[in-house]
DNA sequence: GGCATTTGCAAGAGAGGAACACAAACCAGT
DNA sequence: ACTGGTTTGTGTTCCTCTCTTGCAAATGCC
């Protein structure tokens, strides 16, 4: 006998925390909008508008602002905007080589925010924990002293389960299996909930929400660092898989031929996009880091051949392998993100090309690519965004028995 | 501006609709259940249940039997059944060397079912159609004069768009952009809808929801013919892409200086995987279809060398692209159908190996490949599935004003 | 007959819909 | 600049829909 999920009926209750989450959501999403404009696009009446919003005012979650006037005739209704300091989060990141601490507000506005060195290579857990540990109390410590985050959320550049937060391997700190989100949970002693994901899944997560992937509801974010990563969005929401593995697509076997890669399989895709072999090919030294690639990219831009031979290879691998992934995903949009962000101006026709060659025809009409626009912070973004999620799935749980603010102790 | 997507408020409909959708299709994919095991399942009340399966029965789409008496103690639970032949649908499929058709019925029962050979090649859409309503003519004639069925799934080798029932691409048949979702509506003439999907999308969810892939949320369906399709699932949903391309797997570049694809590509998946790659390898004329792939398998399980060592050679490719789809999607099973689940005892070893050495260690640790359980059947059962989508999705729609049983004029 | 379990029924509570009176702003005409 | 009509949003009241609660009755096993 197949086990069911349990709890699939819905109640009364379901109806109000819906609407609330689809009123705070909208607000969440496109920033301050008028009560009628929450009427037209809910669907609601304005009664029931009155009272959600009602509520949520009472929560101190939304403020309304006098009515803006825009020359048409009736009453003007009066501007819902979410209180950004009520409902703060704390994001972190574990980038390659660095580390950054946000504090962001319901809405998206980032509050404050640091980023620090970080050296390449191998990285003990407790060295990192207790980085971001200080990143996290300077970052509370420019804030008022009684804002307490509601959520954490945390980027790593590694692969991690959502099941259980652990870091299952992480090439770049030479971590395997390694719980950073319940360590974290303890270091940061904040009895609230810590969410780990992928860095190239917040990444998608951040241009889906807030950048060059907005109102794009299939999309692929491609995300270029030592190694390659992607997010996923189907559908509007993440593709995360099983377990949340899903969207390494720096694996995908492109070259079965080709070079050993670091996860120790073949010809993967990474082997043939990532920094190392664009530095290789551009004669600089494989470990060069961020620098070699800025070297690169000047070499480019003053019209030198070798850089531009190698980002031209590096083009036509980037346009094969998305070939690729445009056939099977059939997104709307692909952004290119860290590294390929860098260098798309220099590899956007080679890539464009492969994919007029190598897509199928209906798919790749559809398909635009672009590069992200939230440069180097996506992932950090997408980790408040992550934070903010159960916030956003059912407000009502952050108000009291209608209207009191409520301080929930964990999920 | 962005536009949103409007109605997005939920009201007290929306719940009993949602309430009557999960039971139905609780009872559509698991059987028979007892009054109880619903209250149980969904966490409604006992006479919210009542409530909600008196309407249904009053609709004629459930009935209740006698409780089964099953040991344990208290007054037993009356049994709550779908009525097959109140609610069926129309199933067409267009594979590469035959034509289908079925009657199913709510539940899942095929009431009747027929196949009937086609030569392979490209063939002219009004003759497809004229022979699809000679089927389909035939399946009603089957059965009592009195039902019309609620839907038409029609599934077809080649890529559909989900929009317009397009059929995009189909290299098969010879077909670029050819209506064939509207020009069956208007030969069946049957005022239901008519929906057209991609072979291995309804094979996928086939598996997913009667098959190998029961019980799995995340998973590929891998469909080999002389192409090879993918269905893919992510989380409870088929991945369609923005426009129903998705899951066209048989074109991931996978070795780009490998053979020519018919799709104008070069090392694609499916020129390593594909029929006519295997026939090659085993000695076979390329376009021996499939009396010559029942030769190959029969040689192999002679022992004949050349055999095996093709199979082989196809098993190690399907390894390779798999281990790539693992690490992009984390699926729960891999399914392999069609001329993959013929040749699964053969090839299932070098997958399996292929799987070790180049999909990361946590997505792979996580699945498994498994063949198809369906047989050549999945894509119409799948077809069928697709058709009472609607009818899962909203069995409100189909009940009067409280009760009565409403016959639609169509979506 | 006792007990556990399930059903049936009636009353109740939560949530949004519909209709109405009222208020605020715009526009046109004087 | 003032006035009146028009448009549109607010706030209130009552209604409907749907699930829940609580109690009583029915059933079947031990």
């Amino acid at each position: 006998m197949i086990m069911g999920r349990e709890e699939v009926g819905q109640r009364s209750e379901t109806v109000r925390r819906a609407n609330l989450s689809a009123i705070v959501r909208e607000l969440h999403l496109r920033g301050p909008i008028s009560r009628s404009e929450l009427v037209a696009w809910t669907g609601l009446t304005r009664s029931a508008i009155r009272s959600l919003v009602g509520d949520l005012v009472a929560g101190d979650l939304v403020a309304e602002e006098a009515a803006v006037r825009l020359g048409t005739p009736g009453r003007p209704s009066p501007l819902v905007r979410l209180v950004a300091e009520n409902a703060v989060v704390l994001a972190l990141e574990i980038a390659v080589d660095s580390l950054a601490v946000a504090t962001v507000g319901l809405g998206g506005d980032v509050l404050w925010q640091r980023r620090v060195e970080r050296l390449r290579g191998h990285s003990l857990l407790e060295e990192i924990v207790s980085d971001l540990a200080d990143l996290a109390a300077s970052a509370r410590s420019r804030r008022p002293a009684d804002e307490t985050p509601i959520g954490v959320g945390v980027g790593v550049a590694g692969i991690v389960s959502r099941v259980d937060g652990l870091v299952a391997f992480a090439p770049n700190l030479g971590w395997i299996d390694v719980p950073l989100g319940d360590r974290l949970a303890e270091a940061l002693d904040l009895r609230v909930p810590v969410a780990v994901a992928n860095e190239a899944d917040l990444g998608a997560l951040a241009e889906f929400r807030r950048g060059a992937a907005r109102g794009a509801d299939d999309i692929l974010y491609v995300h270029g660092e030592v190694g390659v990563g992607g997010g996923i969005i189907v559908d509007g929401r993440p593709l995360s898989g099983i377990a949340g593995f899903g969207g390494e697509i720096g694996h995908m076997p492109i070259n079965p031929a080709g070079r050993a890669c670091r996860c120790g399989s073949v010809g993967c895709w990474e082997t043939e996009v990532g920094e190392g072999v664009l530095l290789a090919r551009a004669g600089y030294p494989v470990d060069g880091g961020s620098a070699a690639v800025d070297a690169v990219l000047a070499d480019a831009a003053a019209g030198r051949p070798q850089a531009l031979d190698a980002l031209r290879e590096v083009g036509r691998w980037l346009g094969i392998g998305l070939a690729g992934l445009v056939n099977v995903l059939n997104p709307r949009r692909v952004v290119l993100g860290g590294l390929f962000s860098l260098i798309h101006p220099f590899v956007a026709d080679r890539v464009e090309e492969e994919l007029d060659r190598r897509a199928l025809a209906a798919p790749r009409r559809l398909v635009s690519v672009v590069p992200a626009t939230l440069g180097v912070d996506a992932p950090l973004l997408g980790a408040a965004e992550m934070a903010f999620d159960p916030l956003l799935a059912d407000p009502a749980a952050w108000l009291g028995p209608r209207g009191a603010l409520v301080q929930l102790e964990s999920a």
